[in-house]
RNA sequence: GGCGCGGUAGCUCAGCUGGUUAGAGCGCAGGAUUCAUAAUCCUGAGGUCGGCAGUUCAAGCCUGCCUCGCGCUACCA
């Protein structure tokens, strides 16, 4: 039986505003999850905050010219508004600046230590000796060995995307100094993930832990498993430690922490737990339970890039340090697309919610729970989602402009028109028309039973995570109450039958107040307008626990007598303007900038003189194996034939490339790639889409001849 | 290249351990209605369930191969 509930969404990085593709990825999800929980009575917190340590921070920092405190404190502010504004309604949202935090994570290091979790590794890593220090991936740059993109960073290439190590660069250089970095020997503690990887293995796939039926496997989402599985067959030791200079210190009394910091494994999620602990101190509440607690239920609200780490590295290191509850679901979430592309930062591809919040405060009706249902309706639960302004548009006007605000609408109306807005007095033992089939025959009961059992399944797909099904299913309610009225046409009635109108309408009252509880997970600002609207309090903890009830025993939601008060149109419909100017913003940014590469240094001649460019032709080209960019080449230089490898088999196809003239850098170091020995590299021309285009001598000239 | 997850009506998606004529919403067509924000309600048309082969009495659901999308991963100038 579970007592209460652990609920944690991802900590955001402090280095950037949110977007709508965060907020349906872990905010809004957990936001009804949690939400739900507390309408029904549950004891639950959540848990986010701000993830303020590593690389790109300091990298940010070092760029704006400011501390890297400055930068955090600045995004922290601004995504902690955003939350509020958009009713993300978390128990804190703290930050792992905070020293509560360091000194959490640190404890886990030590306790970690203690047991014998994790082993020293010693290896090679880039250093500057300038600047006396270790650089992190992120403060070297190269050439990209994929793409050539010369300002590829040491763990991941802007250009081509793809990921890398600092090892793989060409040419590394220290962006702090500009210097050419040495290899250095630096040691860093492991977490043997491996000792870890029995129990893993099967706690992933039969939910068993310790012996015991710990959750079901099955109520995790398909691609969570997926990705679980494929990991656990092969875990090696994880450095939990890096040298860097912005991050959690390793324990300062531990040999050789001087310059170490914790890795975000051991950082970042332990921030959950350090901002349950000041919830606790600012709540006068005891944290542990809802860490330490078997009868605790924690669940992780994630994206999906975050999988491997909530569901493998952060149980492994939960378990390690002993006492703790590991997550009972992690129901992450895949990624949203924006217009037919991916969101993206760098190329300002997306809709970020303060905008948004500035943009159509006045504009849209509601807009916060407008941009909230639109989000909930295409959460990418189980694939990759599209938003589009167009679909953003017709689901106002549709769903909750056509179903949801004007059945509510009519209601109050006709309540306000017939009744003066009093809720009617009547008899129950009246027959009325069913909701649910046109020509029925039902009673105020029967229809109020049907309206609890509807509740009662939107909470169960609630609970098992099918956000998307619940908010389908709050629509239904109204659609239901649509229906009703038209079946019954209290209109027409009202001339004929007083007496059933007033069943009639106190029934469909009702739902109306049924709607302004459960509507509350998804759509809050306007629950609370309805609440108003119909003169109810405001929403407590245990409310909707407390409708199924009355439900259930044949009561009603508004006494009859109460008043209600004018209507007011809770949704409105979206011109085309406003979303015409939405997608002109959109459209704007594609357009903005093709960024060209800045001008390097001035070299001389004689830098120059030491390139031997040389023209050949391909006279043989093949995949090679198990590579994806990569064509193996036979280059003729007249005087000999050099084989080349080349990282341009996303544009070329083997059999095109034969008999085209090329220039080839000639007296190039050979290297080895996937081992083939490449003799020189042939010269191209890439745009800003990073497509790659051969730099050839015109037609027919010889091979061999030096380029100058 | 390896691994994982997906590819179902024009669009967005449901389809439990394989089992009667494959579903919903939107959009579209026709009709009803006026209490309501031209909203609502009813009816209807629309699909080789990515492709090919196989297992089975029976496959959207199982197996193999292929293809496309996304993600992770790989000693990939």
């Amino acid at each position: 039986m579970t007592k209460r509930y652990t609920v944690t969404a991802a900590l955001p990085y402090a280095n950037g505003p949110l977007h709508i593709g965060h907020l349906a990825g872990a905010y809004l999800s957990s936001d009804i999850y949690v939400r739900y929980l507390r309408l029904m009575g549950k004891d639950v917190i959540y848990i986010c905050g701000s993830d303020e340590h590593g690389a790109a921070i300091t990298i940010r920092a070092k760029k704006d010219g400011v501390k890297p405190k400055e930068i955090v404190d600045r995004y922290n502010a601004q995504i902690k508004q955003t939350f509020e504004d958009l009713g993300v309604s978390f128990d804190i949202y703290h930050r792992t600046s905070e020293p509560i935090h360091h000194e959490t994570a640190q404890e886990f290091f030590t306790n970690l230590l203690k047991k014998g979790e994790f082993t020293q590794k010693t290896n090679e890593q880039y250093y500057d000796e300038s600047q006396n220090q270790f650089l992190a991936d992120r403060y070297i740059k190269g050439t990209c060995p994929k793409c050539s993109y010369d300002a590829a960073y040491g763990d991941q290439c802007e250009n081509c995307g793809s990921a890398l190590s600092p090892t793989e660069l060409i040419n590394p250089v220290s962006t702090l100094s500009g210097n050419t970095p040495v290899l250095k020997e630096t040691t860093h503690w492991y977490l043997s993930l491996d000792k870890h990887a029995d129990w893993l293995g099967e706690w992933i796939n039969t939910g068993q832990l310790d012996g015991k039926q710990h959750h079901d496997p099955k109520e995790w989402k398909n691609h969570v498993l997926g990705q679980c599985r494929s990991w656990v067959g092969d875990l090696q030791p994880r450095a939990m430690t890096r040298d860097l200079e912005w991050g959690v210190d390793v324990p300062q009394d531990i040999p050789g922490s001087e310059g170490k910091k914790l890795y975000v494994w051991l950082d970042a999620p332990i921030g959950y737990i350090s901002a349950t602990k000041q919830w606790a101190l600012d709540n006068n509440k005891d944290w542990e339970p809802y860490w330490k607690d078997k009868d605790s239920k924690l669940v992780h609200f994630i994206g999906k890039d975050n999988i491997v780490f909530h569901c493998i590295i952060f149980p492994a290191i939960l378990k390690a340090a002993g006492g703790y509850v590991l997550p009972d679901n992690v129901p992450a979430n895949q990624f949203m697309n924006l217009e037919g592309d991916k969101i993206s930062t760098s190329r300002n591809w997306a809709v970020w919610g303060h905008e948004y919040l500035e943009d159509c405060k006045d504009s849209i009706v509601n807009h916060v729970d407008v941009l909230r249902y639109v989000l909930i309706k295409n959460m990418p639960e189980l694939k990759d989602s599209e938003f589009t302004w167009g679909n953003f548009q017709e689901l106002n006007n549709t769903d909750l402009v056509g179903k949801f605000a004007n059945f509510i609408n009519r209601v109050l109306v006709l309540t306000n028109k017939y009744y003066e807005g009093v809720v009617p007095d009547f008899d129950a033992s009246l027959s009325i028309a069913g909701s649910e089939e046109e020509g029925s025959t039902s009673s105020y009961q029967e229809e109020l039973n049907r309206l609890h059992h509807r509740l009662e399944e939107l909470g169960k797909l609630v609970e098992a995570y099918d956000f998307r099904g619940g908010l389908k299913a709050l629509i239904e309610i109204a659609s239901m109450g649509n229906q009703f009225l038209q079946f019954n046409e209290p209109w027409k009635l009202v001339k004929t039958d007083p007496e059933t109108v007033k069943v009639v309408m106190n029934l469909a009252l009702q739902i109306v107040g049924a709607l302004s509880v459960v509507s509350q997970p998804f759509l809050p600002f306007i629950s609370a307008k309805l609440r108003d609207l119909l003169n109810l309090s405001a929403l407590e903890n245990g409310d909707l626990e407390h409708l199924l009830d009355d439900l259930k025993a044949g009561k009603a939601v508004l006494p009859k007598g109460s008043s209600i008060n004018k209507p007011e149109h809770l949704f409105t419909r979206i011109p085309d303007d406003v979303i015409q100017q939405q997608i002109d913003k959109l459209e704007a940014s594609k357009v903005q900038k093709v960024s060209y590469e800045p001008l390097k240094d001035e070299i001389t001649f004689d830098d120059f003189t030491k390139l031997d460019l040389r023209t050949g032709t391909i006279l043989e080209a093949e995949k090679m194996p198990k590579a994806k960019k990569l064509l193996k080449l036979k280059v003729d230089l007249g005087f000999e034939q050099r084989t080349v490898v080349s990282g341009i088999a996303e544009f070329y196809k083997a059999e095109e490339v034969i008999g085209k003239q090329v220039v080839l850098l000639a007296n190039l170091a050979p290297r080895k790639l996937r081992g083939v020995m490449s003799e020189g590299m042939i010269l191209m021309a890439e745009n800003a889409q990073g497509e790659l285009v051969f730099v050839s001598p015109q037609d027919g000239f010889g091979n061999g001849f030096t380029v100058r």
